[in-house]
DNA sequence: CCCCCAAATCGGGCTTTTCCTGATTCATTT
DNA sequence: AAATGAATCAGGAAAAGCCCGATTTGGGGG
């Protein structure tokens, strides 16, 4: 029984390629893929894959949420985060969420195979750079007594945020998210009120220096 | 004789991914990697590979310079850009630079391909969605002798728009332009349309990224 | 077990903004 | 002189936003 593996990535040309390599390894078969969070939160559900493989930076729903649905639905999946960026948000926010490794784009493909088989024997895998950086907040977190990310928003009004910035009007979010428009204004109006801005073009700003958006999406 | 394939890339991953789907065409052979730009222009002159698979965000020496070295120093030796960025800035700079194609990491792999083909023949190769930018730049720069760093927008709109990126109401900008709030309301309209862009956020971003307006602001 | 709270959901009614369709002025170009 | 593009503005319809309140649901603590 070969490993089943979901690749979710909005560039095409990565997916295709680390399918390709993925092909190459006997004990790993990649059955499906998904451009951004929210097909990855719906596909993972119907594939029950082994592991998820999951690209931070992707449209409709980030890497962050969607992992932490993933990991809420459907038990025994694991996550993989595989970014380019080691930056201590990304990764303290994917740990938190639930994944069980995180690795860097600019690792050899050696260490995807590694991590994969990694995460599914149930242990966590980090690419070493990676390590470091958890090991040393870590450290300091023993410290004090909280205070590891920023819950300013809920993961619900984070979806939302990310929508909006990412241009959709309130009733698209709406119909995506498949409730009432008046629910979307609440949520915006109280993260606007939580972030004390007055207007999209901050909320969209804020959402981009988050890393909820991009800025050419 | 194969098409003999540099590779340039910052992401190992992606870079092995790329190499093992170019292995599957048969008539592509990829001879080098690099990492960087400095490497990439050494390996360059070293190897004379038909064409260099450039990515633009590299360390060292960035892909725009990188690929200038290139081309400057090795006659007969074609860059294809391939980026994460759709941004007018990239692919004029690239274009610029001497690349004969730009296409985004988002396309299929099947465009890489094509690409590495269409340029080894000497002709110019764009991702269909970048070619509308070229050709509107273009078609801009036919009537204008310079272009300067925004010239799709008028004086009056870049101001418009960079007040309401910074998160001032239609109603803000009137009165400080002391103009009627139809006015404003007039050139938004007017800027979103030439931009093709139906949200404020879109507008946001696109402000940040020409420079109007900062993230933190 | 029950109460309370936070989160998520929705509605009514009123205000504000946006959208669509023109229209005028002025400077530059042809 | 005619045409074009830029900047300015209006009126009315449509949409979205703002301020009130309300329900439901899932946990935690008493």
């Amino acid at each position: 029984m070969s490993i089943r593996v979901l690749l979710v990535d909005d560039h095409a040309i990565v997916r295709e390629g680390v399918r390709s390599l993925l092909d190459g390894e006997a004990d790993v078969e990649v059955v499906g893929e998904a451009a951004d969070g929210r097909t990855a939160v719906q596909l993972a559900a119907e594939l029950r894959p082994d592991v998820v493989v999951m690209d931070i930076g992707v449209p409709d729903l980030n890497g962050v949420d969607a992992t932490r649905q993933i990991v809420a639905a459907a038990s025994g999946v694991k996550v993989l985060a595989l970014s380019m960026y080691s930056d201590r948000r990304f990764i303290s926010g994917m740990l938190e969420a639930g994944a069980s490794g995180y690795l860097l784009k600019k690792s050899a493909f050696e260490e995807l195979a590694v991590g994969i088989r990694t995460v599914v024997s149930g242990e966590i895998y980090l690419s070493p750079a990676i390590s470091g950086i958890v090991v040393a907040d870590y450290v300091r977190s023993l410290g004090r007594g909280a205070a590891a990310s920023s819950p300013e928003l809920t993961a619900r009004e984070r979806e939302v945020v990310q929508l909006l910035a990412e241009g959709h009007s309130t009733k698209e979010v709406a119909s995506r998210l498949n409730v009432s428009g008046k629910t979307i204004e609440t949520h915006r109006r109280n993260v606007m009120s939580k972030l004390n801005i007055r207007s999209i073009a901050e909320l969209t700003k804020y959402a981009v220096r988050e890393g909820l958006s991009e800025l050419d999406a």
